[in-house]
DNA sequence: TCTGGGGTCCTAGGACCC
DNA sequence: TCTGGGGTCCTAGGACCC
């Protein structure tokens, strides 16, 4: 059977862990340059704080509440921990998103270890886990929400009778359901389907022929029949972005260059980490969304690269000449996004026009020098500048990297830790 | 003059997920 | 005044192959 263990609130839980004064406040987690609200705490939920609202309108509304800045160094950091703890019950674990992740489990002990993965997650990690089972992905996710909303925490499906499933099915709106979104409900809602029982009891031959194959399978797994499997290994990566809503509108050209510049390295730089190299390199300019005045402007151009490459100059520089070729006058830039296409592992990348043998010793003394001093010590061009380039976006609440920069630790709640173990008698000068 | 049955690859556009 | 940042998959249609 399938388990999905979904972390509550997973941004706000995080912080938490190491932040005790955030426990019992309502707390929100805000989108880069402290834009809108990413994650709330229950507490903020019970507020009425939407997901997506902008944070000048919450701030405004609810001034106690407590914030934070996107911090995903941190989060990344317990996705880990959190996938390692649920392959210690099954090698068969899949990372879905940075808090969840399906397991594949023998049916007569799910319900078993989803509850001491619950149970381990709180106590070796401190954050609360919602595990759902049941006999198809589908239906695992329901269940889910289901462990969430009743509070017990853990959900199985599986050993729900008939007629409770199809009360639940039937109180379920299929918006609920994963793989249906906004649109397709609206769609659905045509053909007078509206619940998830609705939705399977339809003609999944139908599906097939009125929708697409993913609706037919969603049918069918309503019905219990699995047809989307565990996929153990990620598939290769085929894209990978960086775009940012910039820190201040841009107008001149030189600006949105150094910006498109800066985004293309942040890139190539993530590419490194991955091992990945790029054949193609987009970038788009953008005035931002429908609710600012003034004209609009949605431009995106690609270029092929000669060889292909994951190194800071060949990104920055050929980012930069997408955005001088497609910037205009009289507009008013907002966001900027690059986009490296067509990736093959880096180490297939030598070709015909021979090694970027500079360009990589470049690139390691960048990624040695950002190791040891941080994001933003050093770069190219703009990027390099310590004094954060007008387009840098805005983290005024970010906490510390507690896990994963020496200079951040948590040294109080260390020493608290230490206290404790030696009031235990179980720490030594070691 | 007439014309089948099996493929692949690419792109644009639309949809979904967290 | 201020409004996120990542991803993937499917389908239709066109071009091309034998």
């Amino acid at each position: 059977v399938y388990a999905l263990a979904d972390v509550d609130a997973m941004y706000c839980s995080v912080e938490r862990v190491f932040q005790p004064q955030l426990r019992t406040c309502p707390l929100v987690v805000l989108s880069n340059n402290d834009g809108c609200v990413i994650a709330r705490s229950a507490e903020a939920k019970q507020l009425g704080i939407i997901m997506g609202q902008p944070w000048f309108q919450v701030r405004r509304q609810w001034p106690g509440v407590a914030v934070r800045s996107a911090n995903y160094a941190l989060y990344g950091d317990f996705s880990a921990r959190l996938l390692a703890l649920a392959s210690q019950h099954t090698p068969h674990v899949e990372p879905y998103s940075i808090d969840e992740c399906f397991l594949a489990l023998p049916a007569g002990q799910a319900a078993q270890a989803a509850r001491q993965l619950r149970d381990q997650a709180a106590r070796w990690l401190g954050l609360p886990v919602s595990v759902g089972i049941a006999a198809t992905k589908t239906l695992a996710k329901l269940a889910t929400t289901q462990a969430k909303a009743t509070g017990q925490g853990v959900c199985d499906l599986t050993r729900a009778t008939p007629a409770a499933l199809a009360a639940l099915l039937a109180r379920t709106p299929v918006t609920g359901i994963w793989g249906i979104g906004y649109r397709l409900a609206a769609r659905l809602r045509g053909h007078a389907i509206s619940t998830a029982a609705e939705l399977a009891a339809a003609d999944p031959r139908w599906a097939r022929r009125a929708f697409s194959v993913n609706l037919e399978r969603t049918i069918r797994e309503l019905r219990g029949t699995p047809c989307i499997p565990l996929a153990a290994q990620p598939p290769p990566r085929r894209q990978m972005m960086h775009c940012r809503q910039l820190g201040q509108p841009l107008t001149r050209a030189e600006d949105v260059a150094a910006a498109a510049a800066g985004f293309g390295q942040a890139l190539a730089a993530r590419m490194r980490r991955r091992g990945l190299a790029a054949g193609t390199l987009s970038v788009w300019l953008s005035s931002g969304g429908d609710f600012y005045r003034g004209p609009r402007i949605d431009v995106q151009a690609v270029q092929a690269l000669l060889v292909p490459a994951a190194t800071a100059g060949i990104f920055a520089a050929t980012a930069a000449a997408l955005a001088r070729r497609m910037w205009r006058p009289g507009y008013t830039y907002r966001r900027v996004g690059a986009l490296a296409l067509d990736l093959i592992p880096a180490r297939q990348a030598a070709g015909l026009w021979g090694s970027t043998q500079a360009g990589d010793a470049v690139c390691a003394a960048i990624d040695a020098i950002i190791t040891r001093y941080g994001p933003g010590s050093i770069g190219l061009g703009q990027a390099g500048i310590k004094q954060p380039p007008p387009w840098a976006t805005h983290q005024h609440h970010l906490s510390p990297a507690f896990t994963t920069r020496w200079d951040q630790l948590a040294t109080t709640w260390l020493t608290t830790a230490t206290d404790i173990l030696m009031q235990q008698g179980r720490s030594s000068a070691g």
